[in-house]
DNA sequence: ATGAAAGCGCTAACAC
DNA sequence: GTGTTAGCGCTTTCAT
């Protein structure tokens, strides 16, 4: 302990010379502390403390081949949706020793492929993808490093590996019949301009023309992703302009919603009984608004510690039994609509 | 290319056998290619792209001590403070090729300290700490780590290392004056239960008093972090409760703000005649509110690419000349105050 | 219950 | 411009 300043740090040899032992047994008395006697695991310890060593993962993924990291793929994180996601699967994973690694791919695919090579070289244990479309290369690099990953938040049609998630398209199907059933006959989209949102809309769109006839046709005002309380108030006037007759608006997120209901009570109008309002997310940061948004629940919590499991369970040897999930959704009635 | 299962992933080995080159060939090819000949280059990109090789950064890490990795610590992601500063520290050292780690301390003090050791054992490049009180014992494996650190969203008296941050004092001083210049006489306060919240609320205490006279107390309701809308109503309620002649609210964010704002509204109270409203962070998903709300904005984005900067400084040899920085904050002044 | 030797995949250091 | 050798710090494998 001579100066503040830290030397190159303590390594196992430091260790094991101080408790008069082999490295390998320093490393046993982390890693299987019940092989070691009492006495060893005591003096190892004391010299572990006394040095303050720092085992290096990087040393110790390397040779092992168990990284025990986790690399976590989102759009952008300042949209919220996903933060549940994140939260629970961070959480998840801390219990069990791994640590997360995040990675934005914005949403343009062009920084796809080189936000993957640097996910893959550092050998993760695990992969999860969270609402991202992924470009035919990225697909084959994930099948062939052969490294565990987990889609979520969409069920696509033929999964790279595991997937927890839920239908887009029936989201926007339950809500069209669930503004059909309460009367609604001119509703209205507004939709950020990302892919799932799109399925949503075109899944409301499709169930809306079975319900009110082939033509009827229903209007969308597209919003750029990642979509905001003032798009949403800003969709909402031009969807207005053009068709002043909507009586129901189905939001791609609950922040579109709530700028939709901002400027609904702004112009006048009763929520719900001129204009229905229904989002989707149910954003936590948001209960408690007036009137409440009636919304479709994803739940995020459970996806994130579901793929926390799955690639647990498979980086331990257990096999997963049902690598597609589909944990569906709930539309949560509330005031708005 | 036999069957889909992916065997043991490539190597430099594999890829210089094919390219008729040295391994350390192949590495220069990916880190110095200006060192080689075209014709070199050209052969051994070719053997890269037929082998799929990926490099194996764990490796790389490990010899040359640069993991290319930093890591960042926050109380809970799904407060979304920090958000815009953790997009722009990804952002930032995407540019720069480092990848960025999350770990979430929670707003207990018991997890940090396995947390550090699991960032410290990864040999970040860096660590940036957002709005975490760190225990001593912390505070010295980090400097004992030799790690470039730095700290944001506050300004400590004694840093780690580096230090991006503001005055939380300074805030409840200004929000102080700002609410007392306006006329204000009877104000309160509704803060979530962490330590800068409480600082800013103390800032606000202490300076009213040099404002409205020595006994002019501040009634404060403490809300549970990470705040929500739900508990500034609750905390509007209670405070009307026992003090209903308030005239002005300051809150420790944006969302507890909506929450006020929103029962205020369902109570019939004008904002801002009879009550005026004022947040913090500046909540860029809440732009659009009506009335918009008075805020305390701090330059999250700046802050985050500051911390990024000064990590990759440190990492590439160049000396930080500044090494803590104030970056200020300022009212944004808009319809609910 | 403990140790010795070897090597994970890469790059620094030093040739030529 | 390219190659050889060695070794980063750990853990696997095999011995005792």
């Amino acid at each position: 302990m001579a100066g503040k300043r830290a030397r190159a740090s303590a390594t196992v040899n430091d260790v094991a010379r101080l408790a008069r032992v082999s490295a390998i047994t320093v490393s046993r008395a982390l890693n299987s502390p019940e092989q070691l006697s009492a006495d060893t695991l005591e003096r190892v310890r004391g010299a572990i403390r006394s040095t303050g060593y720092v085992p290096n993962l990087l040393a110790g993924g390397l040779r092992s081949a168990k990284s025990k990291l986790v690399a976590a793929v989102v759009p952008t994180i300042t949209g919220p949706v996903f933060l549940d996601t994140i939260q629970a699967l961070t959480d998840a994973l801390d219990e069990h020793g791994y640590q997360l690694m995040l990675g934005q791919a914005g949403y343009k695919d062009s920084r796809e492929d080189a936000l993957l090579d640097a996910i893959i070289g550092r050998r993760p244990t695990g992969i999860v993808l969270t609402g991202m479309m992924h470009s035919a290369e990225g697909r084959r690099r994930l099948m062939n490093s052969g490294i565990p990953v987990v889609e979520t938040w969409d069920l696509t049609p033929t999964p790279i590996d595991m997937l927890v998630g839920f239908s887009h398209e029936r989201i926007g199907e339950a809500a069209a019949q669930f503004l059909y059933k309460r009367g609604r006959r001119h509703p209205g989209l507004i939709s950020g301009d990302d892919p799932r949102a799109a399925r949503r809309t075109q899944g409301f769109s499709d169930a809306w023309r079975k319900l009110a006839g082939k033509d009827a046709t229903v209007p969308v005002e597209w919003v750029p992703a990642p979509t905001t309380l003032a798009s949403g108030r800003k969709g909402l006037g031009r969807m207005l302009a053009a068709h002043p007759d909507v009586d129901a608006v189905f939001t791609s997120s609950d922040l579109l919603a709530l700028g939709v209901l901002m400027d609904a009570q702004a112009r006048g109008l009763a929520v719900p009984y001129q204009l229905a309002i229904m989002g989707f997310g149910d954003l936590g940061l948001l209960a408690g608004v007036t009137p409440a948004l009636t919304t479709v629940h994803i739940d995020g919590t459970r996806m994130g510690r579901m793929a926390a499991g799955f690639i647990i369970d498979r980086s331990e040897g257990r096999e997963v039994a049902n690598r597609v999930v589909d944990i569906g959704f709930s539309i949560i009635e509330r005031e708005s609509a």
